[in-house]
DNA sequence: TATGAATGAGGGTTCATTCAT
DNA sequence: TATGAATGAACCCTCATTCAT
């Protein structure tokens, strides 16, 4: 495999990325804004100023629009959430570093991540993408990092990993909609509020 | 306004009023096999055995009938829930025991939870009830009753009732979709590591 | 399974079975004059005078509607040929009464039995149908009837009835489009002659 | 008019006859694949290895490339049956020849035949062809050569030539689907039947 | 009270064709 | 000479809704 490029995409010229990209970037607001079931084709295309048509020249199928939708939302959001996780050493550091850079993110970004998770909820989604779905491994991920930081005795030894990261996800998610929903919502005082509640809830005994 | 009757609801013979709910019934059911989009009339009534025109004789619009959906799943589950609630005179009582038969309820009525959580997610459901919800109004009684009890000076006096409330609701209500999906999931053993969360994230510094 | 029903035909109305002969009535004058693939809903809904979602309620979907065509058009056909053919008691007698009545009934009704070759022709049509085509089982029984009488001695016996059968098929076939394009064509002394060709292809040697 | 082209030829580059006469095979090949419906320019684009506009490049619109196609298929096939049917000088003699040539003909060149057919069967070939297509040209050639060795006394003087050639072209376009569609079709086997059946049908009275 | 016939809008997708490069 | 971007019409199909019976 070389360097840099996946073993089966296709080629594309540099107008057909950017085009997808486009596209794929008016789909996400648009699912922001109207849900997945509201995203058509014909909504989509009107965003962008481009016929219907323009739509299937790109894509092969809804899916494909889907797929891409979902793969650049959750680029973004990993490539901003990882480093910040990373340059943590300590598992009650990391966590809370997960939280809010999770949080920081959907602030910064909120479309990104409606979209990611109306996909992800949808039927269509959910039979769909199911694994390659960016929520479906951020669950795993998190479960993964915090059995770790267990084992080793950074936190209390008696919580289930998988129990404790889908109420970590399911915390990080709940703001979506009220980002959207609710104008006083205050999300960085939210995010610490989350932090707090994680870190008394995973915190070792002799946690000072 | 007539006497023993609700501020706009129309008056209903016995019969509208058992079809009604004889439809909304089966509506929770399609909500929760094929999702909030795949819940057409024609699957409806289908399920039924009724005819299409059926559905738009007793309700006004689909709107109509969705307000009816949640109205009674949300019925049944308070009326499970809050004598379970109000048995407990404690804060961290009443809280595991808003957990426990929150999470019991779905276990036992899933279909109910998943078509509740299905409408209150889907853009429609959000434009169109809103303030109706049973999830936002779980999410405000739950709040309050936090409040209350941190007033009382029974859980840590540090905590944002609001965020807390968030938080739990959304761990409650991410097991719906695990239940549907992941046969392995165990409700039980989930909802206990949930209380155990959410009584460590919110007990007073005092508590033993 | 009861008389004169068949086994898993679902139960119709008389308003939605007049509809379904309507429908397929003008599908095959559309076929007729437009071909398989100039039939879409629209041109045939047109026909009509309905709207084309109509042909969508009465039919699930076009491969029900072309089946409802090519049953509609063959039935039509079988019931005018089948007793002249078997008036004859001779091996002979009967192929001239087949070829004579095949065309016709294809001089009267024209546009059945362009639709029927145009479906048995059209890539979908040898797809879905085939065996269910009249076309096929035309030459399938043709065959078997040659075979018999030639074993009978009736007929010449070193012809192989399969080539023969094709052969007279093709010859009746091939009327149609000349009916539709060429206004000079005489169907009648094309029956006649084709009568004589086949009578002569078949004939046993101490025939008079 | 200059000197050296047909009448509204209009004059072609080497390349650009080059790359018609390769556009024209692919689209025969996709012809007998798929269908005339199923021949698209994205489908024959494909299968040379070019862009959808190139088609629409070198050709005025679809109907300029189903002339070519057929152009290009008949003259193969012309050039094929022509000299083998010349080269008998007796009416059974080049009837049996013809015949033979057009199935064997079929025989290693089932695309070219069956592309043909298909284009003069499609309603928009009938439209647009007629007159130029090699089908009814055959028929006309054939009917033709009949009719003069009827009147030399080679044939019985009183078959129609118009409706005997009708029904030999008719037999021997049959194989072509059946080439395609049934493995256990012997079209040598078919051809010698064919010869027989049409020299019984044609021959005087007094042909030992 | 209930049915089934009917509509019209909107869904995704395929197509031949045009045009700037 | 050839490409690939782009269009707009047409395709079948599903939907909520209306209405006469």
């Amino acid at each position: 495999m070389q360097p840099g490029a996946a073993a089966d995409e296709p080629e594309r010229t540099f107008i057909e990325t950017a085009r997808r990209a486009q596209i794929a970037a008016a789909a996400i607001d648009t699912i922001a804004e109207l849900g997945y079931a509201g995203a058509s084709f014909a909504r989509i295309s009107e965003r962008v100023g481009i016929s219907r048509g323009l739509i299937s020249y790109h894509f092969a199928d809804k899916d494909d629009l889907m797929r891409q939708v979902v793969h650049q939302a959750a680029e973004e959001a990993i490539s901003y959430i990882r480093p910040r996780v990373l340059a943590e050493s300590t598992g009650p550091g990391m966590l809370r570093a997960y939280i809010e850079s999770n949080l920081a993110f959907m602030r910064d970004h909120r479309n990104n991540v409606i979209a990611m998770i109306e996909i992800a909820r949808s039927a269509e989604g959910r039979r769909s993408y199911h694994d390659d779905t960016a929520v479906v491994n951020a669950v795993r991920a998190l479960e993964h990092a915090l059995s770790g930081f267990q084992t080793a005795g950074q936190f209390r030894p008696d919580f289930d990993p998988h129990a404790m990261a889908i109420a970590i996800r399911a915390a990080i998610e709940a703001a979506s909609p009220l980002l959207a929903s609710d104008p006083e919502f205050d999300i960085d005082s939210y995010s610490r509020q989350i932090v707090a509640i994680f870190d008394l809830a995973t915190r070792a005994d002799d946690t000072p």
